[in-house]
DNA sequence: AAGTGGTCTAGACCACTCT
DNA sequence: GAGTGGTCTAGACCACTTG
């Protein structure tokens, strides 16, 4: 039937069908972890062809926004779970315990230019700041400055801290409905300050390795800056370039 | 026709066609840089309808095999061309002139067992070690060490230096029909032994960023070990998750 | 104008998962 | 067995590149 007429948006009419799924996701239309109507219903319910809401579908698959399970169906991905931290180092008697979290300190202060402007927010504006230390056994590993936006994360301000659980993007979901979907990590290594230093048990100055995480929702809005801080001898990551 | 039966290797029979135009590839059918017949011509030539070739040839794309240019055809990759090893730091005046190499020595040794293991030789054999400078404008910038197997690097053990250039990976195509179609690096941190902190101008034991890269060629032999040090300051890499 | 890869369709059958 | 995504086909037209 549709014969000509390539559409508008990128340039394919599949592409464009990608955008216009994409968009009913974010609106919420089908929440995190629900399946997708089948590709049949959704082909006729936009009026193409099977294969080209397939090719859609493929799409979003690949920009990790929906899963696709064979025999099952097509699911909204439900975020980054884990604590995907400790993939840049390595500590001896990782692996066998889980590693632990202790938060430090919670205050609401206005940002460092930097961090405002990571976040989208004005540089007056309050944002919450955590910091948070990381252990694997008894051993403080890694030395973690968080800051959120204030809006938003405000169930995270007050309450009890000890209820938090080790990891901090599950509680996002729960407690202020944030589904952390992508990330950006810059590396970089430089040298620990005193009172870093002192939480981490090594000597200032110390040469660390320093990740600087950037997180985004599914809509794309940044509500995560956070920095992370590690002995540098600990450091490890492997690139696959082709 | 034929119907049924989606055949053997993987699972898909455009996945059997990947692997089959992959060995045609590699044993040199069509060399580096050359075009595939059109897909209609080997949809022919292998029996199979048209989209399924164009899956096949989609998956080796996707890998990196080879590049799929509109109008103009299929092409065999030819490698990596450039001096990627500059994406892990900042330097300064960089971006502005193009990274300049002095090679300090040139030898034939047996390699240490990680090395020797990691190119796939016998520890005692000999291979050639190159050691290398790179600079920006007269500033030194990065120290080399690079290992290669050597019945095959041979034409690189001798001759001039002079006529070498700037960049190893055109000189391993032209001198010894190398291409190099893929590589690993591993980043750590470390600090400078005092005859590499010379080289670079730097103090003995100043802090580093280590990459250690493997490079493999279209058929997936290791063909090149390379460790390369830089000032940890100057280090900085991006990466994405999703 | 001819040749290439890119998109789209319509319909068939296959493989997996759940009940 | 019913429903899902995965594969394959056959043929049409579109968009880009080159002579």
């Amino acid at each position: 039937m549709n014969r000509q007429l390539p559409s508008e948006p990128g340039q394919s009419r599949y592409g464009a069908l990608a955008v216009a799924m994409r968009a009913r996701i974010v609106q919420g239309e089908w929440p995190p972890g629900a399946a997708l109507p089948a590709e049949q219903a959704l082909a006729a319910e936009h009026g193409v062809a099977l294969g080209t809401m397939r090719r859609a579908l493929d799409l979003l698959a690949e920009q990790g926004l929906v899963e696709r399970v064979h025999g099952r169906g097509t699911f909204v991905k439900a975020g980054l779970s884990g604590a995907p931290m400790f993939r840049f180092f390595r500590f001896g008697d990782a692996g066998v315990e889980p590693p632990r979290s202790r938060i430090l300190s919670r205050d609401k202060m206005a940002a460092p230019a930097d961090i405002a402007r990571g976040l989208g927010a004005a540089p007056s504006d309050t944002l919450l700041r955590l910091k948070r230390l990381r252990l694997v056994g008894d051993r403080p590993c890694l030395y973690e400055e968080i800051w959120l936006p204030l809006p938003l994360f405000e169930p995270l301000a007050k309450g009890d801290l000890v209820a938090w659980g080790d990891l901090l993007y599950p509680l996002f979901l729960e407690r202020c409905g944030v589904h952390v979907h992508r990330a950006v990590d810059a590396i970089s290594f430089g040298n620990l300050a005193a009172t870093q230093a002192r939480v981490l048990r090594l000597s200032t100055g110390h040469p660390c390795a320093r990740v600087q995480r950037q997180a985004f929702d599914v809509a794309g809005r940044c509500i995560e800056m956070r920095t992370t801080l590690g002995d540098a001898s600990a450091f490890h990551y492997t690139v696959s370039i082709t």
